[in-house]
DNA sequence: AATGAATGAGTCTTCATTCAT
DNA sequence: AATGAATGAAGACTCATTCAT
């Protein structure tokens, strides 16, 4: 017998984040998807039980990639500016060049696989872990604002999502300038 | 023979925008809008040619009727930080209490029916004006920094839009406390 | 607007029952059903929620209308034997000149679609009620023997079942003779 | 190079009886049928051409080793009534104890299999052969009555078979009483 | 011979749109 | 203009059968 294909799931699942970047969530189709996939209609169906099914695995498969090299480039010794300056150019990064992430996760949230499937929160938190990390170790070190830690990450991933936004529209890469710019604002925002 | 009724139309977009809050944009059904909105599935083709231009007018309809009140409240006796503290209040509680408008926004350019719309990218523009005035007043003081102020804007919205995103999760109205912080982060932020 | 057509739903039973006699319970399809009846297939739709709630509905319909002239001919002023003659004589003509329903109601309860449904084991019952009148009156009578009257008709529907398969595999019409024995079989049987 | 295994064929068809008398012929599922006896799908095909084939097969099988006790306990020297009372209640009992024969042949006889199918009904009529020779032995010492022997041995078959299903259906046992009240209709309806 | 992953034709069901009233 | 029954193309899912190992 053929043995199962281990990397024909994460085959699907590219696939159809591809389709679902072109024609959007709901145009996403199963014989398109296997036809893109090279493989059959049944053969879609080994893998994820049904159409919800591949949605939710797509979602906790790009959940966990989507924000794995936040901390690359980071190092231990660094301080907490310099700590934070890298983690959000990563997270513009990641954002930008991946834009098919997002564009994923905001039809998801919106869609009516959403409601249907449990999901641990937990999995969501632990992939914003490292921003989490270097917040309160700032907190620490009175260098960042003595506040509520989740207020301080929403406010800065809003601005970071802005931006990138901003980025896919204009369809032209941020220039040094614009980041300096940005990142003061960031910094001046957060800083004690 | 009664005149084509106008109020129909509306009754019609809005039961729209209600059940598309909902179950999402795709999952919007011809007659599941009929039935929510009282009147026959014929009917609604009587109004609107098909779906995508009952989605179309929809969009054009709401950017007409969104961010409306920007600036109520607001008196050009203020001093900038306050001007800008109402308005940012103004746009978080707009965003909070329409969140119809920013989830229809949303998917509408994800989906298919978004490539098939002509419509002017400056009627968007203009509902953000009162804003990009005031950012130029704080820099013309010198109290708001002197840079592009597009990306100001973008930064400033990007907070605010990820804060009533927070809001609406959690379904919970925003402390006192937590708006203060907030708006001091934008303050320092976008401050010189 | 077209009125919702009443003998419509008749219709695609009694196509249904057809297709089931000629193809099995199993070969029915919900496309050939609809082409059969001369609607379109999501018209069936219209009239039954999905395939189960259709034979479930098949179910009832055949079950008060297979019985339902087994009372034909019969006098309150006839003798309990001269009734149960002609009960009897009903009761087989009934199912050879109507042997699709038979071959529905076998077929439906080895089906898979027998223990989704809830129906009423009342509705069964009172199709056979006129049978089980008569057992009672001739017990009353001491013309018949004064047991389970439950076990007389399931004796009595036995034989009767078993003659019009016979009479269907043969393919000819029983004989006067025939029916003579048969009767004087089943009375010696249930007389006292 | 194992030998084609002799038992799995029986193991598969023993197990296909099981699956159908639990969801019906039509419900049975290759796969299914596979995973239950321990075998690979594959594996059916070894031994079966198709589904068709299995079918058939088991039919054939089944014919073999169906009513094969109705003679058990009976002594030459019991008198003609207690014969049949015995052979009656093997009958009774092999069809409740084996449900599964007669559950299959009512559903194979309307599928769409049967018509594929060519097999002799000599060996189906060989089974019933004890009974005709006990109406017979009856007959001539006139004690049952002198009428075709088809007609009563339908009659009786008949009234066993309801009788059968009853028990299926209520999952209760026989009662000695009820036996006996059963027995006392068949004997007084075909004795002279 | 045995395995079970892969295949894809065949079904059920949905839903945007039409049309007779 | 209004109605909602009817339409049928399109899409999700199943399952008998094949085939690479």
């Amino acid at each position: 017998m053929r043995p199962r294909d281990e990397a024909k799931e994460t085959l699907i699942l590219n696939t159809a984040l591809r389709l679902i970047t072109q024609t959007g969530l709901a145009g996403l189709k199963m014989a398109d998807l296997a036809r893109e996939a090279g493989v059959a209609t049944g053969t879609v169906y080994i893998y994820f039980a049904d159409k919800p099914a591949l949605i939710a695995r797509l979602y906790t498969y790009l959940l966990r990639h989507s924000l794995s090299d936040l901390t690359a480039g980071i190092l231990a010794t660094d301080p907490v500016r310099v700590q934070i300056q890298k983690m959000a150019r990563n997270y513009l990064t990641e954002n930008t060049e991946h834009p098919e992430y997002n564009a994923f996760f905001e039809q998801y949230f919106r869609s009516p696989f959403y409601e249907e499937t449990e999901i641990s929160q937990a999995e969501e938190q632990s992939a914003l872990q490292p921003i989490y990390d270097i917040v309160r170790r700032g907190q620490a070190e009175t260098i960042i604002k003595e506040v509520n830690p989740d207020l301080l990450v929403t406010l800065v991933c809003g601005m970071l999502n802005e931006l990138a936004k901003q980025v896919l529209y204009t369809k032209q890469p941020i220039s040094e300038a614009d980041w300096t710019t940005a990142f003061s604002v960031l910094w001046d925002g957060i800083k004690r």
